[in-house]
DNA sequence: GTCTATACTTCGATAGAC
DNA sequence: GTCTATCGAAGTATAGAC
């Protein structure tokens, strides 16, 4: 058999395949990002994507990567910052990246190499929450023997992230009162220092403050 | 052109098309559930499909309406059971209408139809919910200036859902304490009825008593 | 690195026989 | 109501020219 040659990693096409790719998931969902149409995007033809990687399989494992190791450098930063609760609780809220997550958890539901490479990341990712909301609430003097700062993790990622999800889908009943508590319950064991510029925003933006609708392309 | 006819709504063939979708959709994701693999699975042929179903969305839009229905019945008699929030908190610990629940979400993503009738579902049922919990706290003599019962229906779901999903993926770090944590805060405003058959259990399955892998059968 | 050309598969959907 | 047969479109992937 002939010998297949593949790209480089850092390659420029490369990184615009992985884009086209991460765009089309967000737009219209995992099953939209075909090797012609990530090709088709990037401005190049579809021969080009089998170049860089194997199968598409191995594309969807590369943009998941790259997304995971930006996620966990961001969340590094978030947990060593003025305000880490808040930092943490407005984490899941971006939503192109818990759009993209979604996505990958579809995806995983039936790619086994998806599944394992999933799962790893979110027990990596949900280990160092654990351990830096530990040292957190401590810190605060929380009593964590009814307060176990594992428990306080999860619900806490859990609510800002199918708050995400909800408002990706259009649907925003009972937001404002669940950011409205869980932002009052955060000031309380974690004050924000008054007059500093550099403390994340307080007025956090509602639930009708966001766009309805979050991808510009519909199915035609 | 020639008149196309379909079938009916109580057809025996047409449930178990919708058997099969589902069945599908569950063990290996939406993508999967195509017209030639649904019908293999019912053991028909592929054209008996678009007899039933004009299109594929058709059959997708009829899958879910039927979910749909049967959640807002189930929801109806745990709402109205013995210890509501309780069973609102297990409500969304059940892993197949969950599972089922987050692939519609991300085919709603991509079909503009399911989206639209997605959303009109879930904002018909969190009305029912919201409803039903202010009525509830109310009851139970909550103070609810500083606990909105939104708030609460959001929270409870949230945290009852992100669990159903991730333990599907076989994500459980975390689990054991928050499970221990929403339930001690449930049983202090709801408490148990000690000695009462009827009553949901108390031994609520803890994540290590589940299984790891929801489908049953893997494909052959 | 990027292209053309192509092989092979699977998909959705329809027409028309039975 | 169910089948066979078939269409055109789109998918993944590869070989080989440039």
């Amino acid at each position: 058999m002939t010998r297949r040659r593949f790209g480089a990693e850092d390659s420029q096409t490369r990184r615009a395949l992985l884009d086209a790719a991460a765009q089309i998931m967000l737009e219209e969902g995992y099953a939209a990002a075909t090797s012609r149409r990530v090709a088709a995007r990037a401005g190049v033809k579809p021969a080009l994507v089998h170049y860089y990687f194997r199968t598409m399989d191995d594309l969807y494992l590369a943009l998941f990567r790259r997304g995971a190791e930006a996620n966990l450098r961001r969340q590094e930063k978030a947990l060593a910052a003025d305000r880490p609760l808040q930092h943490l609780w407005e984490f899941g809220n971006d939503p192109d990246s818990t759009a993209l997550m979604a996505e990958f958890i579809a995806l995983a539901n039936h790619r086994k190499t998806i599944k394992a490479e999933l799962l790893a990341y979110a027990e990596r990712f949900r280990t160092i929450q654990i351990k830096a909301v530990t040292e957190l609430l401590n810190r605060y003097g929380v009593d964590t023997t009814a307060f176990h700062p594992a428990a306080a993790t999860v619900i806490l990622t859990s609510i800002s992230r199918i708050l995400a999800i909800e408002v990706g889908l259009g649907l925003t009943a009972g937001h404002a009162e669940t950011i409205e508590l869980v932002e009052r319950f955060l000031h309380g064991i974690e004050p924000p220092r008054t007059g500093d510029a550099d403390a994340p925003t307080d007025d956090h933006p509602t639930a009708e403050d966001r766009p309805t609708a979050r991808g510009p392309a519909e199915r035609e």
